[in-house]
DNA sequence: TGAGAAATGAGAATCTATTCTCATTCACGC
DNA sequence: GCGTGAATGAGAATAGATTCTCATTTCTCA
């Protein structure tokens, strides 16, 4: 497979495994966390290691690929990059994380003039489609 | 100490530890650390455990004086209730939080309506006064 | 095909925030 | 001054996310 031994120059991680880490992560509505696609990789019948997923995700984050995002609960949640400026929905019934494209104006101006902002996140609580169906 | 025997029973706390402790946080310009407030809290030559800290922020979160925020990094801060609405700044160079008035309109507007939206909060980012100066 | 290098899974280890334990101290009524 | 129960400080214990270790497997390339 000559696609492989080019990407090995880039990633020295196996690609099946990276690859459909990559899967799973761009199919996802929204970050997940390093159990969340541990978890999903599983399920598809890969056999995988909690660790490598974690040394995967550093490897694209440390390449830009994936973009880590901390949430309440103390964990980090991994999305992939090249999406839009977005923000999340956090479901507070089911804990999953959604992206939400867009933003608003002015956002960084409730800040005093004092602060030198350079970034923000935003972050909406409520009830998914799903959850609201099954309360 | 006629007010001491009589705060008691509201809260059995002791009313000095107790007082310091919201006193620092009344007076901080934006949510604290369980560890920050501590460390304030013995600067400030009172002897007192961080465990104390933890029992004496879990009693008035349950009472609904102090209110506890999650930060990325995995821990708690935690600031008076009773503002107004508000979001936070976290100084990326100091790591401190500072509380911030304001909103801005329609922010809950920027989710699909599949989603059913019951609160959300903002956090900027970037470097406090005191750190641009050190820069 | 075979040797060496790199990646892997599994579980142990670590790290950090928070909670628990318990011997001691303190406040209060007597 | 004294007994009792609640509160305390200190440090051990816990819990959960992440990282490390290492024996084993897989890959690369001659």
């Amino acid at each position: 497979m000559e696609g492989r031994r080019a990407l090995r120059k880039v990633s020295p991680m196996t690609s099946s495994n990276r690859e459909q880490l990559l899967e799973v992560i761009r199919k996802a509505p929204g970050p997940l966390s390093a159990a969340e696609i541990w978890d999903q990789l599983r399920r598809a019948r890969a056999r995988i290691g909690l660790a490598t997923v974690y040394r995967i995700l550093k490897a694209e984050v440390d390449s830009g690929t994936v973009e880590p995002t901390e949430f309440p609960g103390g964990h980090t949640r991994f999305g992939s990059t090249g999406q839009q400026h977005h923000h999340h929905f956090l479901c507070e019934a089911c804990d999953r994380a959604f992206s939400v494209a867009g933003c608003v104006e002015g956002i960084e101006d409730i800040a005093p003039s004092h602060f030198a902002v350079s970034g923000h996140a935003i972050m909406l609580f409520g009830q998914c489609e799903e959850c609201q169906e099954t309360q």
